[in-house]
DNA sequence: CCCCGATATGTTGTGCACAACTAAATTGTG
DNA sequence: CACAATTTAGTTGTGCACAACATATCGGGG
């Protein structure tokens, strides 16, 4: 009997379970405004970008995503209304994803989305930093030692 | 412009990447077992649960996953021969998961799947135990309160 | 200038997750 | 005991993730 093949023991089980457990916290959140939680995190990369329009790989650079996720989460999204694809004028071999005023707006009103899920987690803010550093480590470790 | 609105600020979303890279490590090493990761963490539980079958509920209890995502799972994990399902006899309602021989012979092989894993995060024994034990804190804050 | 490899996006197919619902068995209560 | 609420699995539909493949465009070397 090897204890390390026990559940409770393993880390990995531990990250996937809290990562659905977060998930669990937006999700009734992000319901208000009609997002899912991976539509949430491709506006905040358009956010930060202000006006300069990211391409699909882009997006897909910072979130670790690839096309095959991200173009039909960007149909969904431009069908609702939050964001413009339009091919690039000089290469049009790429799709630069702008956001619409209505999604501009919507940064506004959700605002105060982060402070809600951060105190759902019951951590301080100095373990969220520690928490967030940790797991930042972990998963750059990992990519490293893939492009070897 | 709120700085919490930043990506690589949140929380959530080191958590959601690093979870993604974590299977990322085990896709290649499961793909050799025909696997896939939440089929391995069923196994898990089945291992750990030794010769007393448990219900679909209780395999879902320690997994926190509902029949709508265990049943086909299941039924794929019963159609590669490592896992049998049948009603139990006492209370109809329930189903009993076991394994076949292939299934428990299939534990010793896989013996070596969790250091391997363990080492591709680049943390040391210590950090994967203080790690583990954030997200699990993590996972039932979240829970605990959600049943209020 | 033409072709060839590389790049960017999109599509298809499989397998989770999860909400909402269905069907069947069981339990508790009058 | 009857029967209404509860419990247990399973099904259906939507939306990720990701591999494998398809299509179109670009860039560089003959």
């Amino acid at each position: 009997m090897t204890d390390d093949l026990v559940l409770r023991r393993q880390v990995c089980f531990a990250l996937y379970a809290a990562s659905r457990a977060l998930t669990d916290v937006y999700r009734p959140i992000l319901d208000g405004f009609g997002l899912t939680y991976p539509q949430y995190l491709v506006l905040l990369v358009l956010w930060e970008h202000g006006d300069d329009a990211p391409t699909v790989s882009e997006l897909g650079a910072q979130l670790r995503l690839d096309s095959g996720t991200l173009s039909p989460l960007l149909k969904r999204l431009e069908g609702a209304g939050l964001v413009v694809r339009r091919r690039s004028a000089r290469d049009e071999r790429r799709v630069e994803v702008g956001l619409t005023d209505e999604g501009r707006a919507l940064r506004e009103r959700m605002d105060e989305v982060p402070l809600a899920v951060a105190r759902a987690t019951g951590l301080s803010a100095a373990e969220l930093v520690a928490l967030r550093d940790t797991l930042t480590r972990v998963t750059e470790t990992i990519h490293r030692q893939k492009e070897q």
